[in-house]
DNA sequence: TATTTAAATGAAAGCGCTTTCATAAAATGC
DNA sequence: GCATTTTATGAAAGCGCTTTCATTTAAATA
């Protein structure tokens, strides 16, 4: 494992120099710096990023930092994330099942904070000022499915409310009147957003508002189902599900089968994620994608900027979600 | 962000001291070790593992690399492999896409050489022996799902065969005779296992072994819905198909479904590997599970000891799969 | 041609730690 | 109670780099 001195050494030169073609930071005789990289060819030399590290105070490193998220969602994202920071010579490291705001502390004193340029937060079950307070102990963040109004620049979205309408209007269009609503866990932004795009597409449509119609789930496969069976158990008939992800719409999809329920015959289901194997089910999901491998893009984007020590990054305007028709969704009458 | 200078002068001890009191690595006195604590919780401190690399050498960062596979299957071992090194206060950094060996000799050399005190690889497409040279750039590593034979405490398997076992006895068990098999890409040690754990049991039974019921696929759902479709095309009939993955099941079951065939009513389906969605699909499929968990806290255990210099390792012994029985067969008379 | 400016390089300090080595204080053995 | 071991601590070197500062050399200007 050669040193900056063995470089120095075979190529005659001092470290100094070796530094300063390796950095590129100030200008070195042609001659010069080709028997530098030479030398650095001929050791198969790689700088030591901990001595590098220790004096620049930059690590090439940025940290993923999720909450208990589902592998669905979360493989694609760091599939992304890891492309892109590859480019640019980074690196990723992650830190998966961050459940309470104790364990995600834990993780930004010990693991994030030292050893890594910026964070990119999936802050999914944290509230906003646990996020600030997240934010006092560790590197530089960009937030993921989150805004928090004093960071326009690093928090990156979709346009959950949009999304909904999407699915919503889709199923209006179908002809469906009597549509329910598989919400997320309460108290969280997107299950707020995503019900908000609900109800004002019924609004739009003129079509009233329900309670009975609405149901809480908790955007696992689970909860879905559950949710699912409390509707049918519940004597408000529907001709349309929409479940504000896949998760559940596939746990609905499950118990709708089994409660003799026809998809879409009987009643039409829309999901919202668009993840890996929405295509896979039966009948296959219609549902509203997220462009998570742009996300990933630009969370990297950014999180490079900001490990560069730019700031005042432009306000970002959300993704916008697509609708995937697949078939999943029947028209009526 | 104190220093461990900051530390000593408040502790009123050298330097020297807070770093025994840091690393238990010699005695100190208990009252000191008291003053060294407080003066660490007062100022926050956390040890710059820059510098502490720099010296030791030891980076507690173990690197996770992956040649092109599947969301859901590589999901749920990052998370296993990240849960166990963090309570070992490791650190997880991942590499994907590495599809072809110049990619991952850039990996390795630009990624992992200098800051991983070990490598968890998977090296699907990769042979023998360029994980034998790979071997020789980087730090020590753990394979999975592949074993070498110089390096038998250090690779973790399943038995394909016995688990492609599993899958062919319970179809015959159910009454099948002429059971279609769909293998990965050729070339590839799993796909020979499995294949040959398919022989064997049909030898086992008296059930000649007919080629024109084994057909190649390569491990992606795409690839298992044209195996199915050749297979179909083909004027061998079958009453049942074993598909070397999930994912080929998957694409299976929708070609035959397209193709009018009932899954499992006129033909039945087994899959390997389990994968998270693997009960979603309708009919759930009965599937062959791989325990991911557990290889996945194994691989870390492994890694840990090879970055504290362990060596000659115990050889280690498959792991045993399991048959996860689903809805996706059905007898024969 | 003499002088100023820019380019090219090296010496040395220092980043925050661990780890020898040396030394002082306490405990042990006879 | 003195020599010896053990325990407890500090001083200082050094890990492999970057970066300032100083110095030399070459190019540009008057």
């Amino acid at each position: 494992m050669a040193t900056i001195n063995e470089v120095s050494a075979l190529a005659k030169v001092s470290i100094s120099t070796v530094s300063r073609v390796i950095n590129n930071t100030a200008p070195v005789k042609e001659s010069t710096r080709e028997r530098v990289f030479d030398a650095m060819r001929q050791l198969g030399y790689q700088p030591n990023l901990f001595a590098q590290g220790l004096v620049t105070n930059r690590t090439r490193n940025i940290s993923l930092v999720l909450t208990d998220l589902t592998s669905a969602y979360f493989a694609p994202l760091i599939k992304s994330l890891e492309r892109s920071l590859r480019s640019a010579r980074y690196n990723l490291t992650v830190s998966i099942e961050n459940t309470t705001y104790d364990e995600m502390r834990d993780t930004f004193l010990s693991q994030v904070n030292r050893r890594s340029d910026a964070v990119i937060l999936f802050p999914h079950c944290l509230s906003d000022d646990e996020i600030r307070s997240l934010r006092e102990e560790g590197p530089p963040m960009v937030l993921l499915n989150r805004y928090l109004p004093e960071l326009p620049g690093q928090c990156i979205q979709i346009d959950n409310a949009l999304g909904s309408r999407f699915a919503v209007e889709h199923l209006i269009q179908q002809g469906h009147r009597h549509i329910a609503c598989i919400t997320g866990i309460s108290n969280n932004p997107e299950t707020t957003e995503r019900l908000a795009g609900y109800r004002k597409s019924l609004k739009q449509h003129g079509i009233p508002y329900q309670t009975k119609l609405v149901v809480e789930g908790d955007f696992t496969v689970a909860g879905g189902y559950d949710a699912a069976c409390r509707l049918l158990a519940g004597n408000k008939p529907c001709s349309a599900i929409f479940a504000s992800n896949d998760q559940m719409a596939a746990g609905a999809m499950k118990a709708l089968r089994e409660n003799g329920k026809r998809v879409p015959g009987d009643i039409s289901l829309v999901g919202f994620d668009d993840v890996e194997y929405a295509g896979l089910l039966s009948p296959s999901l219609t549902t509203v994608r997220q462009p998570v491998e742009e996300m990933g893009h630009k969370a990297a984007e950014i999180a490079i900027a900001l490990s560069q020590g730019k700031t005042d990054l432009p306000a970002l305007t959300p993704f916008t979600p697509t609708l995937v028709i697949r078939e999943s969704v029947a028209s009526v009458e």
